[in-house]
DNA sequence: TCTCGTATACTCGTATACGAGATTTCTGTA
DNA sequence: TACAGAAATCTCGTATACGAGTATACGAGA
């Protein structure tokens, strides 16, 4: 992934096509299971089939969308225990990262999510809670010195996006979030990697019980 | 990952296409930094470029290649902190399914890795290890219970092939590796999984080594 | 001889076109 | 009325075509 990929890369349109889908389907307006139909597709944003299939292709790779060949392509739409996988992953994922990035982490970081925090409390709009707070996070973990673990992260947040922002569209449970938010920014402050890590994993498991108490891991 | 997509697939020619590249890759045949024009595998394989580019941007996903717009597909080149980094996160991501797998582990399955063990000794094609070795480590996770965990580790394993090989066709190392891989298997066995994971463990950095003590390391 | 500009060739991204398979709808019969 | 079969429609996969951007090669000028 190094060497000449690195340089600025010009937009294709496909890339912009799977952007906007990609928010559409984390804000939820697409949701679970809908079909995204080529040609549906193709002429609402006035281009071709081509690029399409090409941001379909991307977003499949991504798990966001499933492509049945002759079938088409779908909403991915995730049951229960797929979202347990996702957290079960999220949390070895991020432990990891965060107790490799502690060390290492610099004091301009620890400002930047704080500044993050508090954009998150002065935000009114839900949509923008998502990436806020897929930003807090990768923001504590990126010192970690591994940019593979790094977009792994994010690639898993993005897969569940449309849920954590279920989550964070309660309002109560935002405050529970927060909360959580400023005691591992704290424990990062401290530079205690086993309290920061312990806070993390308490975070999270308290974002899937919410998930399950709100009945949302009963459905597929 | 689940639903619909879950039925039979037809196989598509741009599927195909990508196993081949795939295998060319990880046996070495298409080299690193490699070029990869579209018109020149269309005409090779006798389609069009479209579903060569379905391929191309399948590889893409999976990191065995990269797409720069305008500038085509190359086969992806990995340096030593690239391979450090998939080394690393085959350590975390296989030690945790090893330690879920084991107390639910089959004899069943150990008996199938046993015998991929052997079928390992008695295959003369250097080509054929490296399938049989993620086979062998995939039995042992196979009842980790985390699905998504799996397809990573298999992802992984992928997109290090080219340099397992690379340690496989080694004779030595190879007896190495058949040595840890009983140990492993043993440990397996016993249902002993702090041992299992501590053998593993010693397995992966010994690769590691082994390939940084080759020289592989240095060069992009 | 070296450097820079221009022209040519190459490669990709995107558009359009066609055929195959699947799904739906319609029709005829039990 | 319910069901089976056929026709029509829909959707995708693949092929071909075109335009744009990039790299390369060649020639002119310093």
């Amino acid at each position: 992934m190094r060497g000449f990929a690195e340089m600025q890369r010009p937009q294709t349109v496909a890339e912009q096509v799977a952007n906007v889908l990609r928010e559409a389907i984390a804000d939820g307006s697409l949701a679970a299971g809908t079909a995204l139909r080529q040609d549906d597709l193709a002429l609402r944003f006035g281009f071709s089939r081509m690029p399409i299939r090409d941001a379909l292709r991307q977003l499949d790779a991504e798990g966001i969308v499933q492509i049945h060949p002759t079938k088409g392509a779908h909403v991915a739409s995730m049951d229960a225990t797929e979202i347990r996988e996702i957290f079960a992953l999220r949390d070895l994922l991020e432990s990891e990262a965060l107790s490799l990035s502690i060390p290492t982490l610099g004091d301009d970081k620890l400002d930047e999510a704080a500044e993050v925090l508090a954009r998150i409390d002065a935000e009114p709009d839900v949509a923008r809670w998502g990436v806020l707070n897929r930003t807090f996070h990768l923001a504590l973990y990126s010192a970690c010195g591994n940019a593979r673990l790094l977009s792994l992260i994010e690639a898993h947040h993005n897969a569940a996006d449309r849920y954590v922002r279920m989550l964070l569209s309660s309002l109560d449970y935002r405050g529970v979030s927060q909360a959580e938010h400023r005691d591992l920014l704290a424990a990062c402050r401290k530079r205690d990697a086993a309290e920061a890590v312990s806070v993390l994993k308490k975070h999270l498991s308290d974002g899937m019980e919410t998930l399950a108490k709100a009945g949302m891991l009963r459905k597929g």
